[in-house]
RNA sequence: GCCCCCUUGGCGGAACUGGUAGACGCAAGGGACUUAAAAUCCCUCGGCCUCGGCCGUGCCGGUUCGAGUCCGGCAGGGGGCACCA
């Protein structure tokens, strides 16, 4: 029998389209099977999808149609993250409108996504830019304000002096503005936030129960919580070197017990006492200012030079009075994070040791490892921060760091400092409030007035949507909106004098903090309705890059709080199940260099060997290209594979199967085409034994199998158990593995039963329905092919998932290995579960055994049941 | 700089809670079929050698009867650092 080679190409759109007209993949909300909702993080539309975006929701897919089949209600949504900066870059290159620009995107980015066929519900689909969207996020906001869990106060932006423009971090490279290349200023605006720190205990206590995330994940957020006990310490200031009007210094430290090893204090540049003493010393006055050149971000601050200048302050030691320390102003202090000003203390703490040598600060040792000697312990160039042993710290010496810690707390607390303690026990966290407020127009806009009468009014609920107006211009650098006469000016919703809108818009991160919920809902006049998202939520599993692990997922656990608090749903953790897939890598390739480079699409590229070397050629100019590591596929790089350049040849199928074998799922995996021609073999080797038995086996009995159709029935139904206990840990990799071995031994098994007896053309039709139910999940479209072919009416995709058969995936006799002194000399079969005296009698007996032995009788011998024997000689 | 993660053949990786290192796939080599090619099928495939062994999971050390797996240190690579999404 001569059979067809399978043809994805029209095969593909035909069980789409037949998807779609059954609605397969739209979800109910009255529906009694158990819920279970399956999210990918939804997608930036940047232009168009490549393979890389792809893999995400095709692990997604997977998990969707594995959990249909395995009985439940899957809701399985899709949306567009879509606003965002690259929209208004776009707008100023190419004048079309950032709404324009994204929805055209959007409609080509669904399109590509649709060649998948992913088993999606684009029934509930939605844009974060479309206004019922922020309508709806604008009405948030407002409950949030009524919650108080909104407020206004000042905050640093990265300022560019020549396009007069706020930029954000990625827009300052080098200390200078991307566009104009000036040197960037720190500038304070009054800016809206959100009260995240209302949650720090809670989002940090949570944290412990979500035991379906990863656990990096989880140490990720605590550390960024960052909660911590300090003491907040009070020092009094030397009149005689004290600006006018101060007279105390006041730092938080989580090391106390360190007290007798300061030797300066590091004020931030932007500090009160700064700013005073900049006031009558042009020299510091400078330095603060050459500080706010730094940038906003703390990776620069941080790999930045420490520096440092004494002001000429002193503070007195809160121990001895006839002691004073200088006070600097440092690059490296923010005034941000504690009170601003911390003591340093050179020989417990590297930065302040790097400060002490630069400015030849005495560098003290009061902490040294217990069996150190006094004498001669001495720091230079490292500090020392573990553990130990007190030293030259007076009345500390001898005790613990943590003794120390709580001898001077409790002895600072009872004294005082102009009527109040010196310290105060704290415990601090390093989460500061969300800052929201963005500069720009496209983005939803925080629907906020101001009044010079009234302060500052929320627009009237029935004034919603504010709308972001169309008749806008790029020609000028800046906020449109701000330029933007007719929108920004409004009359007081309170008084109804002439007022002005709030120009900035949110942060996009607020758009991605809420759009779980909104997909349980997504046409609902109001955010949310409360009992589709109590029945819905949590998301069982959220599948996104590991990019997102703090920011997104903090923000989404903040905003899930807060929504509570305004009654829109009842629960605290959005993500029951997390999981953070690695990226799609390529190659890129390149010509030319420095600003005149030029990167190449693979399509573009042909390979050679020159010289045993593999070369990358330009193919349009026979020109060579230089091979580049492997990047995450991007637009910038043009080092993208589109899904159509792979459904156009192999098919969906073949790019879904190749993209989750061999690498692990949260791994990144390197796009080959030798690997696609790989998974492609399979497809068609999956179709050549489906059509060699059409029209001759059946379903039947297949209780009295024999021979080659039992040994068949017994591999079907081990991978079975394999397979689904694979796909439930998100194991991809290994169940396509598993599926590989399956059918490297079916293959010779089936060549003969499908010509035998009833019972054995039972088992043949048995073995492949069940291997096209384990691989229909990754590859659906070649699954409904070849389940057509084996004579079903109904679709697989709505075919329950099989049940494994127990007694067919236990062994009787188990081999185990044998070591002598933990190497493996040889292997023994024994009957499962043999008693430990039995498999001890059976090894002793053994040749490879007694050889090794020469007669001496073993110290030890180790069984464990079922798994390995190990003779201690 | 700080926090988190990763490192196994020519390559991607497997080895579940410490128990046969290299499953499965890719690449490569050999063979069968074919006038030939494609496709398909079969075999070999970590290193070294005296063919019985020895070495081998980034590097150094430790715990253990037994370590890719646990602990300490080091090196290299990646992610995040609050205005990229």
């Amino acid at each position: 029998m001569t059979t067809e080679r399978y043809n994805p190409r029209e095969a593909e759109p035909k069980w789409q389209n037949a998807w779609a007209e059954a609605k397969l993949f739209e979800t109910g909300d009255d529906d009694p099977r158990p819920k279970y909702y399956v999210l990918e993080m939804f997608p930036y539309p940047s232009g168009r999808i490549h393979i890389g975006h792809t893999r995400n929701y095709t692990m997604g897919d997977v998990v969707a149609r594995h959990k249909r089949a395995l009985g439940y209600n899957v809701l399985h949504p899709m949306g567009w993250d879509a606003f965002g900066m690259p929209a208004e870059n776009a707008a100023m290159q190419n004048r079309v409108h950032p709404g324009e620009w994204t929805y055209a995107n959007i409609a080509t980015m669904r399109e590509q996504l649709k060649l998948m066929g992913l088993s999606i519900d684009w029934s509930r689909e939605f844009a974060t830019c479309d206004v019922d969207y922020y309508h709806q996020q604008q009405s948030l906001f407002l409950d949030f304000y009524e919650k108080d869990l909104v407020y206004r106060k000042q905050s640093k932006v990265n300022w560019d002096p020549v396009d007069m423009t706020v930029l954000a971090n990625e827009q300052v490279i080098d200390g200078r503005g991307w566009r104009s290349g000036a040197p960037v200023e720190q500038r304070d605006l009054t800016q809206w936030f959100f009260r995240i720190t209302r949650f720090n205990q809670d989002l940090l206590e949570s944290l412990d129960e979500l035991d379906g995330w990863p656990e990096k994940v989880r140490t990720m957020q605590r550390n960024w919580i960052g909660r911590s006990h300090g003491l907040q310490l009070r020092w009094a200031l030397d009149a005689d070197t004290a600006p006018a009007g101060e007279t105390e210094l006041e730092v938080y430290t989580t090391r106390p017990d360190t007290i007798f090893g300061a030797s300066f204090m590091a004020i931030a540049a932007d500090h009160p006492l700064a700013i005073k003493a900049a006031q009558s010393n042009p020299e510091i006055a400078a330095f603060c200012d050459e500080c706010k050149r730094a940038g906003t971000s703390l990776a620069a601050l941080e790999t930045a030079e420490k520096k440092g200048i004494d002001t000429g302050i002193r503070v007195i030691h809160p121990f001895d009075s006839g002691w004073t320390l200088p006070v600097y102003v440092a690059n490296f202090v923010l005034m941000d994070y504690g009170t601003g000003a911390i003591f340093g203390c050179p020989s417990g703490d590297q930065r302040d040791l790097d400060f002490a040598n630069k400015y030849d600060l005495p560098v003290v040792p009061v902490v040294m490892p217990a069996d150190a000697d006094v004498a001669s312990f001495q720091i230079t160039e490292e500090a020392y921060i573990e553990d130990g042993v007190m030293i030259n710290s007076r009345f500390l010496d001898g005790m613990t760091p943590k003794q120390a810690f709580d001898a001077v707390a409790s002895k600072l607390e009872t004294e005082t400092l102009d009527g109040r303690p010196k310290a105060e026990r704290r415990v601090q966290f390093r989460l500061r409030d969300w800052g929201i407020s963005r500069q720009r127009y496209w983005g939803c806009p925080i629907p906020m007035i101001h009044c010079q009468d009234c302060g500052v009014v929320p627009v009237a609920r029935a004034d919603l949507p504010v709308k972001l107006p169309e008749n806008i211009d790029f020609e000028k650098p800046g906020n449109p909106l701000d330029r933007h006469s007719s929108w920004k000016h409004v009359d007081c919703p309170s008084c109804g004098r002439p007022a002005r809108r709030e120009t900035d818009t949110m942060d996009t991160f607020v758009d991605s903090s809420w759009y779980f919920a909104r997909f349980t809902a997504p046409r609902a006049a109001d955010p949310t309705v409360p009992e589709a998202a109590n029945a819905w939520l949590p998301v069982d599993q959220y599948i996104g890059g590991i990019e997102h692990a703090i920011l997104h997922l903090l923000y989404s656990r903040f905003f899930t709080r807060a929504m509570r608090e305004a009654g829109h749903l009842d629960l605290k953790e959005p993500f029951k199940g997390l999981f953070t897939q690695g990226m799609v890598v390529h190659e890129t390739y390149r010509t030319g260099n420095g600003a005149n480079a030029e990167w190449h699409a693979p399509s573009e590229i042909r390979f050679e060997e020159r010289g045993g070397r593999r070369c990358a050629i330009v193919a349009a100019t026979g020109e060579e290209a230089e091979i580049g590591s492997l990047e995450k596929m991007s637009k910038s790089k043009k080092n993208t594979i589109g899904p159509e350049d792979i459904t156009q040849s192999y098919g969906a199928d073949t790019a879904r199967w190749f993209m989750l074998s061999d690498s692990p799922p949260d791994r990144d995996v390197e796009w080959s085409d030798r690997g696609a021609e790989g998974a492609h073999r399979f497809v068609q080797r999956v179709w050549r034994i489906a059509s060699s038995v059409t029209g001759k086996v059946a379903a039947g009995d297949t209780s009295s199998a024999k021979g080659d159709a039992l040994a068949l029935r017994k591999a079907v139904h081990k991978a079975l158990k394999a397979v689904g206990d694979d796909f439930t840990r998100l194991a991809f990799n290994r169940a396509i593995a598993r599926v590989h071995e399956l059918v490297n031994e079916m293959a010779p098994l089936v060549d003969k039963t499908k010509d035998g007896s009833p019972t054995d053309r039972a088992a043949t039709h048995e073995a492949l329905s069940i291997l096209m139910q384990m691989i229909a999940p990754v590859m659906p479209h070649l699954a409904e092919e070849c389940w057509q072919a084996l004579g079903y009416d109904q679709m697989i995709a709505a075919t329950p998932w099989p049940t494994f058969n127990a007694d067919l995936v236990v062994d009787n006799s188990v081999t185990l290995p044998v070591q002598i002194n933990g190497k493996r000399r040889g292997e023994i079969v024994v009957s499962k579960d043999a008693e430990r005296d039995a498999v001890e009698a059976i090894v002793l007996e053994t040749d490879f055994v007694r050889h090794h032995l020469d007669g001496a009788s073993p110290k030890k011998i180790i069984v464990v049941p079922n798994r390995i024997v190990n003779i201690v000689a």
